[in-house]
DNA sequence: GGTGTTTTTAAGTTTACGTTAAGCTTTTCA
DNA sequence: TGAAAAGCTTAACGTAAACTTAAAAACACC
């Protein structure tokens, strides 16, 4: 489910970049003009995480923070028009787990809200430390997926960057074939593979890498992809 | 048989979030999302370790590690909201073993509960040792927490305070890829990486400081991140 | 408030990875 | 059997990423 941002600012403006943003990555968004409805959207919503405007009418940035604060410790932002260091302070003292400084780059705000998310929430997209395991085994094949290293019984292999995700994937469905298409997208993630040759001289890499001779561990179907063999020797 | 940890916080997501960690690493988690329900929980259950909020509802963290202390000596973890030092000082001196400030990020509770099980049972189990540890070893580096000093084999080498909390991840993860953002974080306690030149300085002085010439400490994974070595010279 | 240290910024350099292309090998099917 | 298609391998190349250095700025400590 899409985590919730309440995005209190009394200008419309900024309102409307943020959850432009932020819907964008895909957040569901939650606005308010002051700081009581912002209150009040706090505690009926239950937003994941607040970016909070200091200088509002009614009730300001800090002490809609400091009511928050009594009872919830999802992530806060403050968002300032003036610099000084001391607003800063103030804000962090009070709770605040970041800080963003007007007039910003969307793309900052957004990189902050991502960035709080995953480290409150531990779940944001890309982050797959959670559901994934620490290591594969495959026969005598081990991928540590902590230090990015393969093992060849015991014998560490160093992998490039592309070569683990493939690796990652093939060990992650042992047997199953994959298509060039399919091992470039993984590899290196995106979808336009303009030729193939890339996934092949990859392959061939990763043999010579996996093994001086032969092809035990990864078969070729011609005409389909490559497979990882799962009872390799 | 697993080791049962008992979290106690108010919050089903922090609970959770350790529920997952800790089960991924084979423990067997109590959960308790207040005070009372803490200590019930810990006179019926015995777990061999606690992590327990400080701000709950009801009985707070501190008394229940009082109660607590006044029959077991197992290893507690306090964890609290972004905070003081008073708050810190106020946990270390009633008796807790080790402080986890919230936000956290959850490898980082894992990895404290890990040392605080394995310095209290590792050693004849349940001997009566309280204090937090206060060095890493990783093959010939040592990392001294109170002085913040780096020995390797017992040469001194003074750190600035980003190399020591960046050094201080890589020796609480040796061998584990960082990437330069996950570095980032650590080392300046900020979420938005402006631009990743200041890890990349950072890792070329801490290199300079450990190692004469030759890369045999921090290993570079292009497009992915950096390695601290698990098996240095 | 001045001085010494740490951090940031910026620019120039180096390096290693992925790309490309060309020639080779294997497989398939007339 | 042989030609075409698919796959393989190698090595040179260009480039983006990583590295290094020095100077400027920020910071911290007297």
């Amino acid at each position: 489910m899409a985590y919730k941002i309440l995005v209190a600012d009394d200008e419309a403006e900024i309102r409307d970049v943020l959850r432009l943003y932020l819907e964008k990555d895909g957040y569901e968004v939650l606005e308010s003009a002051d700081g009581i409805e912002a209150l009040d959207l706090f505690k009926r919503a239950k937003p994941d995480l607040a970016v909070l405007d200091i200088m509002m009418p009614g009730i300001d940035g800090y002490r809609v923070l400091r009511n928050i604060r009594e009872e919830s410790n999802i992530p806060v932002i403050m968002l300032s028009a003036k610099g000084s260091d001391s607003d800063k302070i103030l804000g962090l003292d009070l709770g605040a787990d970041d800080y963003i400084v007007k007039p910003f780059v969307p793309l900052e705000a957004v990189a902050r809200v991502n960035s709080n998310i995953r480290r409150f929430y531990a779940l944001g997209a890309g982050s797959s430390q959670i559901s994934a395991d620490r290591e594969l085994t495959v026969g005598v094949l081990k991928l540590d997926l902590e230090s990015c290293l393969l093992y060849r019984s015991e014998e560490p292999i160093e992998l490039t960057s592309v070569e683990f995700r493939i690796m990652k994937l093939f060990m992650e469905n042992p047997g199953k074939v994959f298509t060039k298409q399919q091992l470039f997208e993984q590899g290196w993630g995106e979808s336009y593979m303009l030729s193939d040759n890339n996934v092949m001289v990859c392959i061939s890499k990763l043999r010579a890498k996996l093994d001086c001779d032969g092809r035990e561990y990864i078969t070729t179907i011609r005409g389909l992809g490559y497979r990882l063999e799962k009872n390799n020797a």
